[in-house]
DNA sequence: CTTCTGACA
DNA sequence: TGTCAGTA
């Protein structure tokens, strides 16, 4: 339900207890912030305050990192997995047999593979091979 | 005492 | 990324 939802995306605790929570440094956490990957509320004296969500999404971010993938990887992977299938369908276009799901697995396969190889620009995935 | 931003041997 | 500084 709703119910369920307000509670995860529910601001808990500070930045100290979530170091814990996911063994990532106040440097890492900020600077994950900074790149958009994840967007804690704010509170009294301007600190920042986690939710269950942001939690679950730096744990994410912690296991990409520790695969080898980069922010900008991790961005597209973040994107790829919320975009609605609206959004993909209409970059189908005409022959695509492939659905949404498929695309979206293989994409992250993709970058989950080149980042085991430590290969560079993740920034450019060519999504031009998947659409066209 | 804890967190924040900015900066850099 | 670590870390130190100067605040709030």
């Amino acid at each position: 339900m709703t119910g369920s939802k307000i509670r995860r995306s529910m601001p808990l605790f500070p930045i100290g207890p979530v170091m814990q929570l996911t063994d990532l440094t106040a440097r890492q956490i900020r600077y994950y912030e900074e790149h958009q990957l994840i967007s804690p509320a704010r509170t009294d004296g301007n600190r920042r305050m986690f939710s269950l969500n942001d939690i679950d999404k730096l744990l994410e971010i912690k296991d990409l990192i520790d695969q080898g993938v980069n922010i900008a990887g991790i961005k597209q992977l973040f994107s790829i997995s919320n975009q609605g299938p609206e959004t993909l369908s209409k970059n189908k276009k005409t022959e695509r047999r492939l659905s949404n799901d498929e695309i979206r697995r293989h994409l992250r396969k993709e970058i989950v593979q080149a980042g085991r190889f430590n290969l560079p620009s993740m920034n450019q995935v060519n999504m031009n091979r998947f659409f066209h």
